[in-house]
DNA sequence: GTAGGGTTAG
């Protein structure tokens, strides 16, 4: 367009920006911002918006941040797609704190927090296995009259799989359906991933044949979930025939899936299949990154060919490629558990200049290796170390703690919520949070399972 | 015809 001396339109732009962005070429994309205002075609809130979402995914919330400042002097200004962009941002760094500063701010600047809003924070809590917080959010967006969806419901399945109440999950989405809420191939892979990682494959097997028996299409994300679960339940070559499926289907696979696969493989000990399918992806497109080098590492390690992991990694360096913490951590277990602490420390070294840890699995690794030899000083040195890094790795969890809960109360809530009756569920809450006291998860899902419930109308789900 | 929420590899 630009060579035929044509000046692309604001949604041109903004359309390549996304494209750019999420490639993670944000670099890019901001230049491309530069072009526009050099040509008088001036970025929008969409071209900000994007270019927003973009840094903090790909260069950090600091770089984010001087967006959103410049978008404030440019004379753009912010919408709630902005705040949703900030909150959504808050919660996948788990400061659900923060996230509720960021959606009070989107009120103060005049915008009522939308759908948008509540699921993500919703999503956030149960996450955060903050279940109480996801339940009151999830009654004030009814409060305010916003209905909740399929994205709520697959919030609180997700969460339910993680609690390990696949019972519980199953039964919700049953009902759900049958009062209107539309289930979908998320729904469906949070619960078959639920199944799998409870070792019920056969469960997991039975829902994706429902799910494609009701039509509903898995794209590639979901066969990914399938394949994971066969792979982890050792059936890599039952997963290969969903990957084979998945082609005959005409979708492209995608970098998760040849790793998966390739895992699966190291998993069962068959670090050679594992090489084969590796050879015969890199064939076709396939771009290894630096997860496909962890788990080879790792399989290499596993199946005790230990020369042949440490040749690998020579190559990857010698290559240029990226090499993460979990590179290093892979290799210096190993070396410690083989009683190599030299060769382990010199690794440490190694990762240390490059600013890539040394972290809490490095040194329990470390810790690990030198209990071992009976070196028990130094390997007390590192347990200061250890705890000076991530003292949450020994202390105990306060969350499950916090999460046991009052059981007079929570109990009484889930008999009233068994019997349907929420209104009186609802003022023993009410009366629970006067007195400062939490209820257990059930107690909460329960709560939740009831505003589902009070639903009337059913929205489109897009 | 452009931006925001749910599943997602080590």
């Amino acid at each position: 367009m630009r060579a035929n001396g044509m000046v692309p339109d604001i949604w041109t732009y903004n359309t390549i920006v996304r494209g750019l962005c999420d490639e993670g070429k944000v670099k890019e994309a901001i230049s491309l911002r530069d072009e526009m205002e050099s040509l008088r075609v001036m970025p929008d809130e969409v071209t900000y918006n994007t270019l927003i979402d973009g840094s903090f995914q790909w260069r950090g919330s600091a770089e984010a941040f001087e967006l959103v400042e410049e978008m404030k002097k440019m004379g753009v200004k912010l919408n709630a797609v902005t705040h949703n962009i900030m909150v959504k941002w808050y919660c996948k760094e788990g400061k659900m704190d923060e996230a509720g500063c960021a959606m009070a701010k989107m009120v103060e600047s005049g915008f009522s927090p939308d759908c948008f809003t509540y699921n993500t924070m919703i999503n956030g809590y149960c996450k955060a296995g903050n279940l109480k917080e996801a339940f009151k959010m999830m009654d004030e967006m009814g409060r305010k009259g916003l209905k909740a969806d399929t994205f709520t419901l697959n919030s609180i399945v997700h969460a339910l799989c993680e609690e390990k109440l696949l019972k519980e999950a199953y039964a919700l989405t049953v009902n759900a359906a049958k009062r209107g809420y539309i289930l979908d191939e998320v729904t469906y892979g949070t619960l078959i991933m639920g199944y799998f990682k409870n070792d019920q494959t056969n469960k997991a097997m039975k829902l994706w044949d429902e799910m494609k028996e009701k039509g509903i299409i898995p794209s590639v994300a979901t066969y990914n979930t399938i394949i994971r679960g066969l792979c982890h339940s050792l059936k890599t070559d039952q997963a290969v025939d969903k990957f084979n499926e998945l082609l005959d289907k005409g979708f492209a696979p995608d970098e998760a899936t040849s790793n998966i696969i390739i895992h699966g493989y190291c998993l069962e000990g068959a670090a050679e299949k594992a090489f084969l399918f590796y050879n015969r992806m890199v064939e076709n497109s396939f771009k290894p990154d630096v997860i496909t080098c962890n788990i080879l590492l790792r399989g290499l390690c596993k199946a005790g060919m230990l020369d042949k992991a440490f040749s690998l990694f020579n190559t990857w360096i010698i290559k240029g490629k990226p090499v993460d913490a979990v590179t290093y951590n892979t290799l210096i277990s190993v070396l410690c558990k083989e009683g190599k602490l030299d060769e382990a420390f010199d690794l440490m070294t190694e990762m240390e200049g490059k600013k890539l840890g040394p972290d809490q699995y490095t040194y329990t690794a470390i810790i690990g290796g030198l209990t071992h030899a009976g070196r028990t000083e130094e390997a007390e040195k590192f347990m200061e170390k250890l705890l000076e890094t991530s003292p949450n790795v020994i202390s105990e969890d306060t969350s499950q703690i916090l999460g046991s809960g009052d059981m007079e109360y929570s109990e009484q809530i889930n008999n009233l919520c068994t019997q349907r009756k929420y209104k009186e569920a609802m003022k023993l809450f009410q009366e629970s949070e006067q007195k400062g006291i939490s209820l257990n998860k059930s107690a909460y899902f329960k709560l939740m399972d009831g505003l589902l419930k009070r639903r009337k109308s059913i929205s489109k789900v897009a």
